[in-house]
DNA sequence: GTACCCTTTGTGCAAAACCACAAAAGACAT
DNA sequence: ATGTCTTTTGTGGTTTTGCACAAAGGGTAC
């Protein structure tokens, strides 16, 4: 699924000319090669591949090396010193199924266009075939930046048509559908904006290397991915029978957890908006992100395990309840009298009143997040009653506490800024 | 606490008119002497009553008959003969502590205007003593018609007063408590506005009839009341140990219940703000207890045991909800997985859902007012926790249902309108 | 028809929530 | 210091709830 969406006329000449330099390559040094950019997507293969490996059959089908390689090439420092090194170097790693290997950095000015990737099998490649490959690395980099530069005018035409959607520019499913279909992006039934956000600001080097690792997951399809400011905003999508909370939740878990691993780049939080059909609901998914992402900000500890805006709950509504309390400035007499309680004698029953809302209601849970005795929580829960006078078998009741505990609180904070 | 609020210098001289004409009927009668208002308020007693029986000294000291003697004469149709009967009526009934009486209405071209009530005793009044009497009603018919007149000049800027509390036309506490201390009026601590809505708009007659049964209830103590198309609003004020919500809830049902037994007129509905301190709030209580009623109007099941703002609970928002949603179009995925569910298999899972909230999740209620087996709920909800992906055990998540559901069924009447 | 799936109701057991009571500790005022 | 009131924790027993399993009824597709 890597490369695809940037394909469009004039690239394919491009594309034919890296077909025909590894084939070249390959017809030199005897083995099959592969020409990837700098983002471990597969440009070229060598036409006379006898296959062997199932990596290598995988990385083919997918154009894209296999997660796993990837995450063992890191892990074991090949990658980095790939990176560093000018000269072609030797790969040699039976574990996870890798052929012998030789790879060489495609470079320019310091910056890393690409790699090439000579499968060695049992006869290795002599020293000149190596001086060759380093001399055919040189070669290529016009032709690769001439690659990124075409693509990037396509990337730009698509980071357009992306924040048309955000924006919610085009209000016909049907229109987007064509646009996308036109620019060869395909989506699967359901899709939803995902949005991520850095602690600070990153470098464009960085975004490319975050949007690698997004775009390489196994959960979800990525159409779209753009950084604006500390965000990286996408577009995901998936089938609907693999789209559950469970599923994109991880989704996010995981991606975050990666950045962090493989970057050492931390998010504050990544979070995702409502899950539609239509296009032209991408505007309001988006929105609803970032509501997610602000609710993740005023509220962390009660949205601690909420990332999707489905599953927000009453989160949805709080700001707009904030702001009606704000103007209505109505007494809630129940929290008053609970409050004056607490002031008075020294005691928390509006705190045990919320973790026990919290926590649903449950007597065991509650209990275990005070610290406190099961007795001691009931006997607790009896003074609320007898003092606030609150109705705690009643849910509408409840739910008018809880919306102006929380509420309360919020303003609170808010006073403090 | 009658008449005292429409005390005024200019009414002195009236009321002292009033004392002396008792003094002299007294006089002539050689017994003691009441003089009533069309509403049950004593205008004037005579002097030298040698007072023997309990339900005088109420009468007296609280310037209004004692509630249950005229509910026993409205019972009995004691009222409604004085009212009907030109010639002086005598009443006897030993069953209430009453002593016997003869009793007069004063009328003006059909108009009640008060009641002059001649204690017997032991000595009944001789035909010519009646006949004194008849006249003597006739001869006060004018000072009594004066005295409504001036009565109904303070009463209008009584009324005027009220609407500028009502309209929060003045912003100071203090300067509304001078207003209050100027005019007479003493509150308690604590006060908020009672609303009660006609099934239609009612004659000026029954009105009056209704305010004096309002007047004369013994829960809370009625500053203001006042009669706006099908409304009667009222400012009640009552002492902090009094107030609760049992208290106000049995005084607004127990009118209710009062006004149509005893006057045969139903509201709609009775309802109440929020309990303040402070007179500025007075218009907030009032849009509190206008809330309540449109409440009570759309989801009439939902608070049909709701009278007071205070225990309106999430419903003091759902209007500002329901904006929200029209706004903002979301879709709750759990509810649209329900409903597809129940639509295609023909189920009531949504239903059971929502009932099983309403009843605060208890299973054994929600049962019952399914009228199917515990098993059944417990399997449905299963359905519902696998189908709908939702978490029962969720607070927050349940929240956010159960507002969308409400909302939902709310936009879904307003579309019918 | 019949096979299949979903739903309802019944039974019984285990977990949990709830409640009454008592002892002990702590707060606070006289 | 003393007594009173509130709070915490413990014990033990009852009630309620949750869940597994089974049987029966209902609808639908082949």
């Amino acid at each position: 699924m890597g490369e695809e969406k940037y394909r469009s006329t004039d690239l394919t000449s491009t594309l034919n000319d890296f077909r025909n330099f590894v084939d070249k390559v390959s017809d030199t040094l005897q083995a099959p090669v592969i020409l990837q950019d700098a983002h471990n997507r597969l440009l070229a293969h060598s036409k006379h591949d006898n296959v062997t490996s199932l990596v290598r059959i995988q990385t083919i089908m997918t154009r894209q090396i296999p997660e796993k390689v990837v995450d063992y090439l890191w892990k074991h420092g090949v990658m980095l010193s790939l990176l560093e090194c000018e000269q072609p170097i030797r790969i040699n790693v039976k574990e996870i199924g890798l052929e012998n290997r030789v790879a060489v950095c495609i470079r320019d000015q310091g910056e890393v266009l690409g790699y090439i990737w000579v499968i060695e099998g049992d006869s290795p490649l002599c020293d000149e075939a190596i001086e060759y490959l380093s001399k055919a690395a040189k070669g290529i980099r016009l032709l690769i930046s001439q690659y990124y530069s075409s693509m990037n005018k396509a990337d730009k035409s698509h980071k357009n048509l992306f924040w048309q959607l955000l924006l919610g520019n085009i209000k016909s499913h049907q229109e987007i559908k064509k646009k996308l279909y036109d620019m060869n992006i395909h989506s699967y039934k359901l899709c939803t904006v995902a949005v991520f956000r850095l602690l600070e600001e990153a470098e464009t080097t960085l975004h490319h290397q975050i949007m690698d690792l997004l775009r390489s997951n196994q959960q979800v399809k990525v159409l779209f991915d753009i950084f604006n400011g500390k965000d990286l905003i996408a577009l995901v999508s998936m089938a609907p029978e693999k789209c559950s909370v469970q599923a994109l939740d991880r989704f996010v878990g995981q991606f975050m957890h990666l950045t962090k691993e493989r970057l050492g780049i931390s998010f504050t939080e990544g979070v995702y908006g409502g899950v539609y059909e239509e296009y032209n609901k991408i505007d309001l998914s988006y929105v609803e992100a970032l509501t997610v992402l602000d609710m993740k900000e005023q509220l962390p500890r009660e949205i601690e395990e909420i990332w999707g805006y489905g599953n927000l709950g009453m989160y949805k509504y709080i700001n707009i309840l904030k702001e009606a309390r704000k103007k209505h400035d109505g007494k809630n007499f129940f929290l008053e009298r609970i409050c004056e309680y607490d002031n008075k004698h020294n005691q928390q029953l509006l705190k045990t009143l919320e973790i026990y809302l919290d926590h649903d209601c449950n007597t065991f849970e509650t209990a275990n997040a005070l610290y406190i005795h099961t007795n001691t929580l009931n006997y607790r829960l009896k003074r609320i009653r007898e003092i606030g006078d609150i109705p705690l078998n009643d849910f509408n009741q409840k739910i008018g506490i809880y919306i102006d505990l929380k509420t309360k609180k919020l303003l609170k904070e808010d006073q403090l800024n």
